[in-house]
DNA sequence: AAAAAAATATCAAACGATTGCGAAAAAATT
DNA sequence: AATTTTTTCGCAATCGTTTGATATTTTTTT
């Protein structure tokens, strides 16, 4: 069966086809009358528009594309159920892509876009990917690009991101209040900019401001190292009394040490992460957390990215704010 | 800058658009030398065809469409992970919408992708979603449709699911084995027909063969409902001695009580669910469990879609093989 | 009742690519 | 050298919609 299309009703209606297309759209031109007849076929003929014509004949195709390094993901499955919520209201539909993070994945990925013609990009940054011209080249093309959550140093971007820093710093901040005396911090991958920003921000405020507290820093991976570390860190001696995990994934491995070893939390233990609050929230006693929200990220990337589109280049790095979630585990 | 087109690489090359369109895709018309000629300005022009147009005119659009009721899942987020790599490798890109397990929005989501031509869609039915003639209707207009996880019951489409009844044996059987006497078994959402289908299969078969253990079944719609219910059944005289959870969000509920109480797990009680892997492996010991896995389903519904698109109608109704994993918790 | 104004509807050219068919040029065959 | 065959390319219609310009009809004004 073939798709109802303007010319099917114009004929049937013994009318033009241009007649038949402002009527469904209401223009002043076209009597009431007509309208209503057009309007009665076109129901009756599930006539949809095709989105394909409207494209190229008007230029603007409503859609946004999202790349993202896994769909699968606490933070990510968030951030893209936001922008879904927003592009929706808005009219727009989403293309959503996963990168693996691989940087060949990720051009294949734009070049899809591209190809579709997408009205703008939500792109976070795969891992060690270089490959900035090409989203410069876009941003050329006037296909707005906002980065989000990994993004580039560079200041010709747009971009919208957690506020790393201050997230390490309200951590350190509660960390204090509890006189913590030896402190467990654990971060992610190292070669990640974020867990050296997090870090860096961590360590400085300690030292500033709680310079005999005693911290260790180290980096994992994965929970699968983050478990073994803090076992180590804490078969040791000098057992720390409080562990700081800079994500879920960190905090999951911590965990396990820690409900394997049947250490008290908070009264053996203080515990503290950074999250978007699924996780913290699975363990009794509740796990305290800084929030980090990408459901709140999305919403400001859409936001960022419908500037972008009405008023030109908008050249900004925002951050989203973050609170403290208390819970008892510290 | 406005985009590089067919006709911009005809008029530069001094040759026609067709000859371009041609020597672009290899047609053996076009001799070697202008094959040459055009590639090397297409690539120094950043030539890329315009998806529109090419669908307009091929009437076919290499996208598909997706609708979960909500990609922050994590069952939905790994089908959807599956279908995209998929997608990928074949040539085709994503739309991925959420119904939020509205029925409304679902038929909005359809609407859009119909206006998208997209080439199928994959659904997973909004909860107490009847709108089954607007999918209906999609068929008829040759778009596939690949149901998963929460299908229709008319045999009128494609499906795919978990072993729903499969799920639920295994975890009986597992039961058994282990000499329980009083089983709590937790189902989800009593009006989705996979609550349903797992509890009768589950309930029929502990009373063929188990017909001396002691069952309750009750229904949680939420993690905090599965706690509380949970709670109350642990603090009647008779406790239960293994629980069973149907879902991520039951198990989580439970596993909040369980850690609350300080019951001891496997001695005090034991605990199965049915799960994808990502929740039970976080307590300590693991949580045993029957593995649904939303990636596999992925993997299959795509296999599925593509039988669809190739050779015609293809109705049958899959299902995607389910296993033990053994933790320490039975 | 004729002229002017307003209301209504149509024409036709785009948008960018594909493709059957026909034409011109080059190569091969007689 | 004339004819056939092959190679190489261009013409033009088409997909479904939008929209500026134009034409037709109706209504209003004088």
């Amino acid at each position: 069966m073939t798709n109802t299309t303007l010319k099917l009703l114009a004929q049937q209606l013994q009318l033009s086809i241009s007649t038949v297309s402002r009527a469904l759209k209401d223009h002043p031109d076209i009597s009431a009358a007509t309208k209503a007849k057009v309007h009665a076929l076109a129901n009756s003929l599930d006539y949809e528009p095709n989105a394909y014509a409207i494209q190229l004949r008007t230029q603007s195709s409503k859609i946004f594309g999202v790349i993202v390094p896994a769909i699968s993901n606490l933070f990510y499955d968030s951030f893209i159920a936001a922008v879904e919520e927003e592009s929706r209201k808005n009219g727009y539909a989403l293309m959503i892509l996963q990168s693996s993070n691989q940087p060949e994945i990720e051009l294949d990925n734009l070049k899809i876009f591209r190809q579709n013609r997408v009205s703008g990009v939500f792109a976070c940054l795969s891992a060690n990917a270089e490959n900035l011209e090409t989203y410069q080249k876009m941003t050329e093309k006037e296909i707005p690009v906002v980065f989000f959550d990994i993004v580039p140093k560079d200041n010709k971007f747009t971009k919208v991101r957690m506020a790393d820093e201050r997230c390490a710093v309200i951590a350190a901040e509660e960390i204090i209040k509890r006189n913590a005396k030896k402190v467990l911090a654990i971060f992610g991958d190292a070669g990640l900019s974020i867990s050296q920003k997090r870090k860096q921000a961590f360590q400085n405020f300690m030292e500033t401001y709680a310079p005999k507290v005693h911290c260790t820093y180290v980096n994992a991976n994965s929970s699968v190292e983050s478990e073994e570390l803090f076992r180590k860190q804490f078969s040791k001696a000098q057992k720390p009394d409080t562990v700081f995990a800079m994500t879920d994934e960190v905090l999951i491995g911590v965990m396990k040490a820690v409900q394997a070893l049947e250490i008290k939390v908070p009264s053996q233990l203080g515990v503290i992460g950074i999250s978007n609050g699924f996780i913290p929230t699975l363990y009794h006693p509740k796990i305290s957390y800084v929030e980090t929200s990408g459901y709140e990220l999305g919403k400001l990337a859409f936001v960022q990215m419908m500037a972008n589109i009405k008023g030109g280049k908008t050249l900004t790095e925002l951050t989203v704010e973050v609170k403290f979630v208390p819970g008892e585990s510290l």
